[in-house]
DNA sequence: TTGCTTGCAAAGCATTTGCAAGAGC
DNA sequence: GCTCTTGCAAATGCTTTGCAAGCAA
């Protein structure tokens, strides 16, 4: 956490109060928030943070790669500060929660050359769907 | 394709011109339209087709699983008719051309006991992404 | 005839943008 | 002080909705 604003004003960013609320907001596993799930949270530390500061600055953490983000078939798009530990998600078709899962091997390993159509594969996102327990449960009711 | 309007017709769907023109602009392989797109094909077949149709209709046709949704980060959804054989998804990050690709094992193989936090798992859902062959020669020159 | 479908236009969200005021370095 | 950031509000782009008219079965 505080090694991101250490790294952020390494890359030349000016601190802000805006950007330190918001890196904080974003800090935890498993964590995947909306832009206004973040706005929300960010607005108990700083009540007159804008939504237009919160986009700009997760879209921002994105491009210098500190965060991911993760696109949620139709519904906003989610925020996920874990993009320096590779890993993948599970998704709860029924409640929409998200865990992170982490690979066992290297998931380009499964795509052969002669599938590849002459591209330059650099990366594979994997998205595990099913239900989590207490959906399963509910269901089984 | 035919199949798939008798498939929709066993299901007591309503045969539509409008119906008929958008499984019939969704026919092929690597098929990957936005829902613009669909309608822009589909008008130069049955003019007064409405965008909300062309909207009403591909949500149907996903919720039946006849075609798939694939998201397409912060851009418009796009549609993809092959949701028979199961796919993956090889997109090119400069560009966003989207190829489709073969597994070649159990995509959720990679996934142990112990990292399923108690899901039922149930699909894996797995895109490459990497440079096309033109995008990778334009930027080596 | 019956009720599912369509088209239109307006509404709804998520996200982006223009520009003047404000704050870091 | 110079420049990068912010906040506001309006604009944009994609998608959904309400409702009367239209059409398949």
């Amino acid at each position: 956490m505080s090694d991101l604003l250490e790294r952020l004003r390494g890359r030349g960013w000016r601190m802000t109060s805006q950007r330190r609320v918001v890196a904080q907001v974003l800090d935890g596993d498993h964590v995947h928030l909306t832009a206004d799930e973040v706005h929300t949270l960010a607005v108990r530390l700083l009540p007159e943070i804008s939504r237009a500061t919160v986009y700009n600055t997760l879209g921002e953490l994105v491009s210098l790669g500190e965060i991911m983000e993760v696109s949620a078939a139709g519904r906003a798009m989610r925020y996920d500060p874990n993009a320096h530990h590779p890993h993948q998600h599970l998704v709860c078709s029924d409640c929409g929660t998200i865990r992170d899962v982490h690979p066992t091997g290297d998931p380009l390993a499964g795509l052969p050359a002669a599938e590849r159509f002459g591209f330059t594969v650099s990366e594979a996102e994997v998205t595990y769907r099913g239900l989590c327990p207490s959906c399963a449960s509910a269901r089984g009711v």
